[in-house]
Order: C-alpha cells, then sequence, then structure tokens
DNA sequence: GATATTTGTTGTGCTGTGAAACTTACTGAG
DNA sequence: CTCAGTAAGTTTCACAGCACAACAAATATC
C-alpha cells in the first residue's frame, strides 16, 4: 500500500527538510495570518514592516492571497497623510467558509461563518439524545450539515473543511469518540457516519465540545485571537467540562483530554461521582447536583436556579453557594497546577454567574500561589447559543488561515 | 536607545520573514537535532532519507556542523551490508559544553556536561541557606560556576550557556527570581549577581528547580527525548514543586509558574499551609509534615522514614501512608486536568517509592477520569544527586542544538 | 576479478528573496 | 494651478540555497 515501505522503519519519520517551496509557503502563511490577526486593517507597506520581509516579497504573496479569494483589497480612506495612500488588506468576505457542527445530549445545531466572522447559514434541531443511537443522530447532523454548505455554497462560498464537535473523550488524531457518556455512544468514528449528504472531499475533524468552545472563545475572529486569550474555561452543563487555553491554544495533554476540571477532588469523601469516584467537582456544581440541592425539578434550566436565588429561596441560595465555593476549590487547584490568570466561566454558569462570583473569588483569593503577583480574574463566556458551533466553524477556517498554500493547490484543481 | 523607535510602536513586531539564510538556518538545526535526537548513530544518507533532504544538502550541512565541533564522524564498523560503508555522525565530545547551577536550601551545586552527555566537571558546596543573604551567597555559586569552567576548558571544551536553577517563582523572561520562600530570597536579578569570576559573555538563563529537573529527565541525553517524556513530575522536599511535561517540553502557564502540585487541595478544611491556604498538599507530603506525624526530628531525612517504616513503627507508617493517599488524591485532581499517563516521583520520595507506591495508585485508579483508555503509571525519578544542575547543563546545551547557526555565528567572531 | 550496491561529492538549473530603481497617487505650499 | 515632497506599490536584476543527476569511492557477493 505505501509508497515506500523501507523508509517508513525508520524510528523517526519527520521529513520537514526545507526547500524553496516551503520557504514561500511559510512566508505566505506568515503574510495570510498577519492579516487575519490584525484588528485593523494592514497595507502591504505596514506587513512588509511587522514581518521584516521586503514590499516586493510582500506585494507577491498578498497578490497570491488575493487570486485564492482569501484576502481582498478595501478602498483606501483617506488618511490625510502625505504620500501615496495605502491600500487596506482584509479578509475577504464570503468566499471560503468553515463548517461548525455540535452534537449535544438536546440539541444538533450547525453554523457556516466566513473568513470575517460573517455566519452565512445557521441552523439547530432540538431533540433528546440522551442514550441515543449514533446511527440515527449522525445522519440527522449530516443532513443539517449539507442543508447549512448547500445555502453558503448558494451565497457564492466554498466550504473548506468541517469540525464536529462531541460532549465526549475524543481521539482527534484517530477521529475517532470514545466515549460520551451522556449520549450514551462509545468508540465510533463519526465523521463517515454523517452520510452521503455532505461533499465527500471536505474534510471533517473532530473535537470534544469544551475544547472547540473555548476555542472559540480564545478568537475575536477566525485567525485572531482575543485580547484575553489564556484561560482556564469551565463548562456547566449536566457534565462540567472544560479546557486550558493558552494565547489561544488548547492544551490537549498527552491523548487530547486536558482540562477535566469536573473530576477535580474538592472533598475525598464527597457525594459519590458517576465517574466512579467521590467528591468531584460535578458532584457540586453539575447541573443536577445543583438543581438537586436548589430543590428544583431535574428539568429545571440554570435560569430557573438564578430566579429561585433572585426570589429569596433559601434552598438555592444555599445549592448556588455551595456550587461557588466548590468551583472556587477546584479552580485554585488547577490555577496551581497549570498557572492561568483567568477563568471563564460558560454554558449552563452564565446566568449564575452574578450568584457565583462571591464565593469562587473568595476561594481563589485565598488559594492561588502566585496569587501577589497575579489576581486571577472571573468573566462569563460571551453569550452565544452554540459556542462549540462557533468554535468548529473558526477551526475549521483557522486551518486554511494557517497554511494558505495548502489551501490554494487543492482548492484550485478542484475548481479545475 | 533602540534603533527603530517608530517600527517598535507596531503592535505586533515579529520579523519572522524567512530569507534564504532562515532556509539554510532550519536545515541546519534540523540535520543537528536529528543527529542528537538519534538513539543511534546515522549516517549523511539517513539523515537525507529522515529529513526529506537530498543527499547533497545533508552533506553540506554536516560539513558545516563538523567544522564548528558539533557533530563528530565516527569509525565506520563493518554492517556486512553490500556497498560503500556509512559513515556515522555522532555529537561530538568534548567541544562545546553547558553549565548547570543550583543552589538549595542546603548545598549549591554545579556541573558541566559536553554534547555527548558525558560530566566534564562537577562540584557541590554543603551549606546552610534557609533564610540567608544572596549577596553572599550567590557570589559563592558565582566561584563554584568560574572553577568548574575553567576546569572544563582545561580538557578543551568551550562553555556555552548555563542555567541557574534556584527554589522558587522565577519570571525566566525577565530573568528575576520573585519569590523564593526557604532561601528567604526575593525580587532579585540572580545571574548579574554571580559575580565577577564568570566569562562575561556566558549568557546565564535561570528557572525554577523543579521545571529544570523536570526538564533533564525529560532528556536521555543532550538534544535527545526520552522514551518517556510526558508526565507529571512532584519533587518532595520541604516543599513540593513539580512540572508538567509533555513530549519534553516543560509546560509554563501564564507566567511559568505551572506544575505548583504541592498547593493542590485534599481537604478544604485541612492543615494550615504556609501559604495561607489549608488542605494543601504540602500539608500531608512535604517533609516537615511527614516528619511531624512519623514523630522524626525535623531534620531527619527520607532516608530516616523509610527506614522507620521498614523496621515496623506504626507512626512513620501512618504517615507514609497518609502522604501516599494525598499524593493519589492530588496527582489524580492533577491527571484529570492536565491528562498525563505517567507520573515521576523525585527527590524526597525516591527512598520512599516502593512504601508509597500502593496508596498513590490506589487513588490514581479510583479517580482518573480517562482510566479505561490509560492507565497512569508511577515511577521514581533515577538517582541523581543534582538532577536540576544536571537539567540545567541539558538546557543549557539544548539551546546550541536547537540552533546551530546562532552558536557558530557568535563562537567564531569570539574565537577570532 | 567482475558486478552489484550503497555512500558521499561535484556540477548545473530552478526557485524565491533582497536591494534598489522606478512608477503611482496623494498632500500641501506657493 | 503647478510643483515639490512623501509614501505605497511594482519592476528588474543579482544572489543564495536546494534539487537533480551524474560521478567517484568503498565494500559485499559471485
Amino acid at each position: 500500500m505505501r509508497p515506500d515501505p523501507a523508509a517508513a522503519s525508520a524510528l523517526t519519520e519527520r521529513r520537514d527538510g526545507a526547500r524553496q517551496s516551503s520557504l514561500r509557503e511559510h512566508n505566505l502563511a506568515l503574510v495570510c495570518r498577519a492579516v487575519f490577526a490584525s484588528p485593523v486593517p494592514l497595507s502591504r507597506a505596514r506587513l512588509a514592516a511587522q514581518t521584516g520581509l521586503t514590499r516586493s516579497t510582500v506585494s507577491r504573496l498578498a497578490e497570491e492571497l488575493i487570486r485564492a479569494g482569501l484576502i481582498a483589497e478595501n478602498e483606501a480612506d483617506g488618511s490625510g497623510r502625505p504620500g501615496r495612500p495605502a491600500v487596506p488588506l482584509t479578509p475577504a468576505a464570503g468566499t471560503v467558509a468553515g463548517l461548525g457542527l455540535h452534537v449535544n445530549v438536546d440539541y444538533v445545531t450547525g453554523r457556516v461563518v466566513d473568513l470575517t466572522g460573517a455566519v452565512l447559514a445557521a441552523a439547530t434541531l432540538p431533540g433528546d439524545f440522551e442514550d441515543s443511537d449514533p446511527t440515527a443522530v449522525l445522519p440527522l447532523a449530516g443532513g443539517l450539515a449539507a442543508r447549512l454548505v448547500r445555502q453558503a455554497e448558494e451565497r457564492g462560498a466554498r466550504v473548506a473543511r468541517a469540525c464536529l464537535s462531541l460532549p465526549g473523550l475524543v481521539d482527534a488524531a484517530a477521529g475517532r469518540l470514545l466515549l460520551a457518556p451522556n449520549l450514551g455512544w462509545s468508540d465510533l468514528a463519526p465523521a463517515a457516519m454523517l452520510g452521503e449528504a455532505l461533499p465527500a472531499a471536505m474534510a471533517v475533524e473532530i473535537g470534544n465540545d469544551a475544547h472547540v468552545a473555548a476555542y472559540g472563545i480564545a478568537r475575536a475572529a477566525p485567525g485572531r485571537v482575543a485580547a484575553q486569550s489564556s484561560f482556564v474555561y469551565v463548562a456547566g452543563d449536566v457534565g462540567v467540562g472544560g479546557a486550558i487555553v493558552s494565547d489561544g491554544e488548547v492544551s490537549g495533554g498527552r491523548h487530547g483530554w486536558a482540562g477535566e476540571v469536573g473530576h477535580v477532588v474538592i472533598e475525598p469523601d464527597g457525594p459519590a461521582c458517576h465517574c466512579g469516584a467521590r467528591g468531584c467537582l460535578e458532584t457540586y456544581a453539575g447541573r443536577r447536583s445543583v438543581l438537586a440541592a436548589a430543590g428544583l425539578s431535574p428539568t429545571a434550566s440554570p435560569e430557573d436556579v438564578a430566579a429561585a436565588v433572585a426570589r429569596g429561596d433559601d434552598a438555592a441560595r444555599t445549592a448556588v453557594e455551595r456550587a461557588a465555593w466548590a468551583l472556587g476549590v477546584a479552580l485554585a487547584s488547577t490555577v496551581n497546577v497549570v498557572d492561568a490568570d483567568e477563568i471563564v466561566l460558560g454554558t449552563g454558569f452564565i446566568p449564575l454567574m452574578d450568584q457565583l462570583r462571591p464565593g469562587v473569588e473568595a476561594q481563589l483569593a485565598a488559594r492561588t500561589l502566585a496569587g501577589p503577583w497575579s489576581r486571577v480574574s472571573l468573566r462569563a463566556a460571551p453569550a452565544d447559543p452554540a459556542p462549540a458551533a462557533t468554535g468548529g466553524a473558526l477551526r475549521a477556517l483557522e486551518t486554511v488561515i494557517a497554511d494558505p498554500a495548502g489551501w490554494i493547490a487543492p482548492a484550485r484543481s478542484a475548481t479545475g
């Protein structure tokens, strides 16, 4: 099968020797990333100054990126300064797009985003997928995806890649979902099960939903890392998931399963957790635990809890205070291990933010080692009905932005 | 001061545009790293196959590395295969070396290591530096370093760089020690305080001792990442420090203070810790706590504890079991957050390894989320009287190996 | 001793960047 | 309105570095 079986026997087959073309690819990516990373449009001259390349080289590279539909020339607005006015370069609108898909316990959602960050198509199918059949649910997601791709294409965009987020343990390199406890799924290759509706050539990567959501939260736009891009993300759904983000990159750890803040130990003899251990954060701050402690229905929402606290319900207040205390303890341990200076609370914690804050901050202040030099700040994730779908679309686009040459070559051959 | 104040005003001044010479530097580093990373000597032809470069290019680059004294040609040993015999290339012995220094509470130690990993010079000064005066202790270390450098130079080697490890919070980028609680030092620039004895041109980087030790443990030789190179390292001295290592790289976190496993919370209402919080791992597994719980003198050693347990001392056994339990709880939380599949216990934990193992493993097995797919293994760090000095020397060398062009240019001008 | 095989070296051509001159498009002063 | 001044973008040419292919060297096998 392999073209060169003998060479593959070597222990480390890297093949990253750089040739002339690698140089071009590198500089092309450099210029492309710079255009996308900048909050303000850059001219060729400014790009040259920033990258250290000459104006002539930047011109050649920019030309290529423009032809590929990745960046566009804008109208020069009178700067008032003498000299030939600069032509601002910005991400191209409506040409190339990424698809983010998210299969969760109570919905399937997707969105197509273009290089400017504009949403070209979006849709959500509510449902109850607890202990569901993946061979039924994934084709549903595939159909949704195909409709979104068609909408985007009707608006003139090409969908480059897709990222499918799942609430569970994922082996991203192998493209396999190992376990999604709440869906009741285990050991399957989801991308292949989306069905025939999607274009066969479209690459579909998979990821853990909290990781992908955190990735999106760390981005202000496609290819643009947000000002606040190093944090611990904690999502409060039925399970408490999370991610460790530094400089916009999600740390995967050995297998890509890092960030499981929900199973940091709060009290070694605490309540039994479904994971088999005792005293995990999830048993204090998971949705079911909070609802039970607050005396609310298991189907109530975080907003219901917030409302109960607001109207003075003692059980609800105690439940939220306990969750805040446990979150603070778990996050203090986490911060000491990973050295973050920001915490972002997402999904179910967002409506409870104001009520959680004092308790979480008290524990963080008391227990983080580096406190005097680096106060840990706490904020809510932006309100987004589908953060993992958004993050997935941005992730799909970033592979194009980070390696424009890799996109241009296949795209050209596919177009004919 | 700055040559180009206008350009510095840009938000992100990267300047990583690649020119032709960058290409050469990249490939030079690639070949160099490949020679050092390989456990078995490689020929030019094998290097070409591995890197994807042609044999002619590899020949040119190897020639340059040989001239610079970084690699050397060995005698060809009869392979028994037909064809012209390959010339094995290996790290050069005794030409270029790195210096590791470690100032700890009870000793100052240093060692000079060459590119093959051979120790060219080493020395240790015992002492009691608890709450000491840095303006007295650091010149002591500087003098030790100068003697070691001289010894190495007498043996024909040039010491390229140095790495000074300190037991505390370090800002490596700024070269400042922020706080070393046990030394009683705070907010100083240690490299400049080593004194005049060291060659002025020699760069001295500083690092946290646990991070640097972990770095060394993840290396089989200079530039060669060990087979087991992703782990959580925990060092048990008076304080319990640590590091998170993945693929041989130590994760720093936001400020470089990641890995403080000693302050992961075990019991939120546990014993008061000197850090101001309660129930930190250090209050269960730190040396002073264990000695006190075992009923031994505060100056006793970990070996004394192990001996007491071995002869059936109940208090010692209980103390060690409690430490093991706490270590297991803390490491389970840590593993869930950073996704490691190996734990390495170092310094004071090494003699207690056998006695700690069952308790630690029980907690790890019960509490790690990804257990079924990835069993966490536990091992002792190799016995090394000065792991941070070794790690520091390797780190110093790795900057040369990773950027040979950066070493060759200044080295040539310095030699004349 | 002839042949096959693999390693390392030597020329030639191609690719991509830098440097500098050149063109373009604007501001502002007289 | 004209003309200098200024900065952006383009063109031309030389140079650096790699791939490719042919070649030389050193060994095993028949």
